[in-house]
DNA sequence: ACCTAACTTTGAAACGATTCAATCTAGAAT
DNA sequence: ATTCTAGATTGAATCGTTTCAAAGTTAGGT
């Protein structure tokens, strides 16, 4: 069926030895046999066999990306950064997609091992230090995108979260909101819980504001628009007058909710603030204020630190943060 | 570093056929030497090295579904379907992502040639049937999605584009609507072609109708929001009373273009119709009424026709053919 | 013509699993 | 006690590369 290197070097008329070099030594082989070679390659049409030459070789070139939603715009820009930086570096990235499930998260990290990937990024959805820590240990480095680590193991790209929660929860107050809604969830999320901290440290220091939770089990359109509907149904003295939603689809399915169905005004009864400034956020069907993160260069930023520790497995993990930025459209 | 099976089966006292029984079939092998056998591999942290077992094997586990925009959430919905389905199967489904560029697109073709995937599910971007049979003849199957074979050599999972194109201008028709725009591109994409053909022809049976064609690089929200720009600035005479626009994205796109900015209405001025309904759509500016495909039932229904393919490689190549669905919400 | 140094080329030994024919149990049946 | 059988275990061969010491080749200098 498939021809393999042997099949190569007899048609040449060279050792099995040689037909390697010329695939990964060029410069060790005269260029004749280079061309001889690469003519029986193409007539034979071989194809490296990937899984032998890692086996040998004991080493891969492809890099795994772990996320916990494919469908959130911010991960697929985070994506598409880590990609055109892999692709310099003459890596391929491959994306696995957790969807919010422990279980797949960690099938995906075993298969990951299996296939020896020459590193990870992961934007963790449950608690994944202990695994990536036996991972480095085994020669699998990782970086964490989009959460810090807790002890300092791994080197980590993210946004300042609670940072970013206090501007939001400022920009509310500085328009005069006092009793403020947190959407969003489940709260155990490291991001969730840094916003909202944030925002909660920017209420201490306006006493008259006050601030409740709305918790939801996801960061998605459809919780967003659940928790709209309920907040839509309150009266108007205990309703909420502005809403910090933990991201922009969360803070889409509020619009949905309060608005399509035309109960109430945003901003004028209720202003809305989403997180990560996503492509969509613009054309919101009323244009969403966001917290803009950096994606696609936190992306990048991941996979340069990524491939630094897997040249050099003894570096000193690195954490990158970078600045949230407050975004005004008209929702808040 | 890193255990082998050697390792396991002297740490067990057992030889590494046995070993690799106790991980294949368990059921060769009594209970009290698979548990000695478990025990030593837990103590060992042994992790079983596929390349190695694929290169012995010649099987491999993964499926590669290769999209040329993971940003549209209709590809992100199809994938989220292929993925569950393939984790009933006990496939893992690794995501690739062309970014539109046939370069990209070939290489990771190469790559997943290299590591001998189990097979592909594509969104193919460029001509690549004729790669595709290559593959095939090497033992690769792949399914096309959303769009059909060419030739009828490969199962393909698509939409018809064509009856959507003419519900879509149908639609606008009904609406009263004479001077219609379609805005896409390139209109090599076969999805985009069969879209506007289906509108060409819906416009045959009105005779009083016109249809220009505003042509795009690519199908997104920049490129859409481009073209509503040009679009924005044309007389009202000669400017088109609705827009029939080739996803959702660049519906968007023209909508932030018009509307954001006030100068024109929709649907009063202008009314506009995307494709995909992609959950952005419901929360528009205005909310957009489009042309539903079942996205996740589609990524479900090839990662079936792919595995059919799998196992009997010389089984008949299928074509399965929804049909869209008109979703009208506000913007037409 | 001979020596050297620099290139080329060779081929056997890994890499770590799976496979399978052959051997070895242990208990049942005679 | 002996034979039989089904199940359990073994270990060498194999998959297709890369690697690297050794052998072979070439050309330049004397």
């Amino acid at each position: 069926m498939s021809s393999s290197i042997k099949d190569v070097a007899l048609h040449a008329g060279v050792s099995v030895g040689t037909v390697s070099n010329v695939l990964n030594h060029p410069s060790r082989v005269s260029s004749k046999t280079v061309k001889r070679v690469q003519k029986s390659i193409n007539e034979l049409g071989f194809v490296r066999n990937d899984a032998a030459r890692q086996l040998r070789a004991g080493e891969s070139r492809t890099i795994a990306l772990l996320v916990f939603d494919a469908a959130n715009p911010f991960f697929t820009a985070l994506a598409r950064g880590a990609e055109d930086a892999a692709t310099d570096e003459g890596y391929s990235v491959i994306l696995a997609n957790t969807s919010e499930s422990q279980e797949r998260e960690h099938s995906y990290l075993d298969l990951f091992e299996e296939q020896r990937v020459r590193g990870i990024l992961i934007s963790p959805y449950g608690d994944v230090e202990e695994r990536l820590s036996a991972l480095k240990k085994f020669g699998i480095p990782s970086v964490l995108v989009d959460r810090v680590s807790e002890n300092q193991v791994f080197s980590s790209v993210s946004v300042d979260d609670h940072a970013g929660g206090t501007i939001a929860a400022n920009h509310l107050l500085n328009l005069g909101r006092t009793r403020i809604g947190f959407v969003g969830g489940p709260l155990e999320i490291p991001q969730v819980a840094d916003r909202l901290r944030g925002a909660q440290d920017a209420l201490q220091a306006s006493p008259g504001a006050t601030l409740t939770i709305f918790e939801t089990s996801a960061t998605t359109v459809l919780e967003g628009r659940t928790a709209g509907e309920k907040i839509r149904e309150m009266s108007p003295a205990e309703r909420p007058n502005a809403l910090f939603a933990a991201n922009d689809l969360v803070a889409i399915g509020l619009l949905q909710a309060l608005v399509a169905t035309g109960s109430l005004r945003v901003p004028d009864d209720i202003a809305i603030i989403g997180y990560d400034d996503i492509d969509f956020a613009t054309s919101a069907i009323v244009p969403l204020t966001s917290i803009r993160q950096p994606s696609a260069l936190m992306g990048e930023t991941a996979l340069k630190l990524l491939r630094e520790e897997a040249l050099d497995p003894s570096k000193k993990p690195r954490r990158v943060v970078f600045q949230p930025e407050l975004v005004i459209r008209e929702s808040a």
